[in-house]
DNA sequence: TGTTAAATTGTAATAAGTACAAATTAGTAA
DNA sequence: TTACTAATTTGTACTTATTACAATTTAACA
C-alpha cells in the first residue's frame, strides 16, 4: 500500500482510502474495468464507499495522469492504469478489452496541425481471438 | 438523392426516407454531429421524424458500412461518413472533433494477435488551435 | 393492386454519469 | 496533541444518451 502513498504524494494529491483502493484494485486488474465494476468490487471490502466517490476518484486520478480513461466501447468508460504507450482492442462480441502493444509511430506528424497534443489512443475493434475460436461468429 | 439511393441499393437496403435524409445530412455536415444534432436539424424540414429512428437508421448506416461511429469523447455517439482511413482529434475545451488526415502504418502488424479486426481508429486529444488562439487554456 | 415483412413512430424505460448539500476527514499549524 | 479549514466523501436526486417495445405505416414484390 505504501507505493499507492507514494504515487498520490507524488502527484500532491490528498492521501484518501477510497484513493488508494482504487488505485491498487485498478494496478492488480488490467483487464479495463468500469467505474461501475470497480465500485462493485471494492464496496465488499468498503462498505461506506459511494459510487460518487469513485467517479471523483477516477477523474482526480486520471487529471494527474496516473490512469486514463478508455472510450472505446462507446456506452461506458473503462479505466486503465497509464503505463507506456499502447492500443487497445475491443471486441464487438464478448465486450473483453485486450492490450496491443503497440505505439503510434505518427505521433510526431500529428503535431503539424496546430493542436495542442495530451493524449493519443489506438483503437482496434472486430472479434477477438475467444470468440473466433468458441465458433460465435 | 440519386446518388443516395444509389448508396443504399448498393447496400441491399431499403430505400426509407429517413435514411435518405440522414445519409444526405452526413454527407454535407462532415463535422461529426451526434445523433441528437441529426435528429434535431432534420426535424424542422421532417416534421413526423422519430428520434428512434434516427438510431435505427444511424446503426443500419453503421452495419452496412457506410458511416461510422466515433466514441471519442465518452459521453455520446459522434457519426461521420466512412470515407478513406483518417484520425480524428477531440478538444477537450470545445469539444469540436477534427480530422487529421493520416493513416496507420500499423494495421498489418495488428493482426499477429489473432483477433479478426475490422475497424481502426486513431484518437487525438488535447486542445484545439482555435481554443490556443483564443487563450481559453 | 394486394400482401407481407421490414421500417417508422411515440412513449416509456434503462443505465452511465453528474449536481449538490450535508457529513467527514487529511493536512497543517499552534 | 488538538483545533482548524479546505478538500473529500457520501447519499440522493437528477440529467442525458440510448434502448425496448407495441402500434402504425410503408417499401418491395408478386
Amino acid at each position: 500500500m505504501e507505493k499507492y502513498v507514494k504515487i498520490l504524494k507524488e502527484n500532491n494529491i490528498k492521501i484518501t482510502s477510497p484513493r488508494l483502493v482504487i488505485l491498487k484494485y485498478l494496478s492488480e486488474n488490467l483487464s479495463h474495468p468500469t467505474a461501475d465494476q470497480i465500485y462493485t468490487d471494492l464496496k465488499t471490502n468498503n462498505p461506506s464507499l459511494s459510487k460518487t466517490t469513485v467517479y471523483n476518484s477516477l477523474e482526480t486520478l486520471e487529471q494527474h495522469g496516473i490512469i486514463q480513461s478508455i472510450t472505446i466501447s462507446g456506452s461506458e468508460l473503462h479505466y486503465d492504469l497509464n503505463r507506456g504507450m499502447h492500443h487497445h482492442f475491443y471486441c464487438k462480441k464478448c465486450g473483453r478489452i485486450y492490450d496491443i502493444p503497440l505505439s503510434c509511430p505518427n505521433i510526431e506528424k500529428m503535431s503539424n496541425y496546430g493542436h495542442k497534443i495530451e493524449e493519443v489512443h489506438g483503437y482496434i475493434k472486430g472479434i477477438c481471438k475467444e470468440c473466433l475460436k468458441k465458433g460465435r461468429i
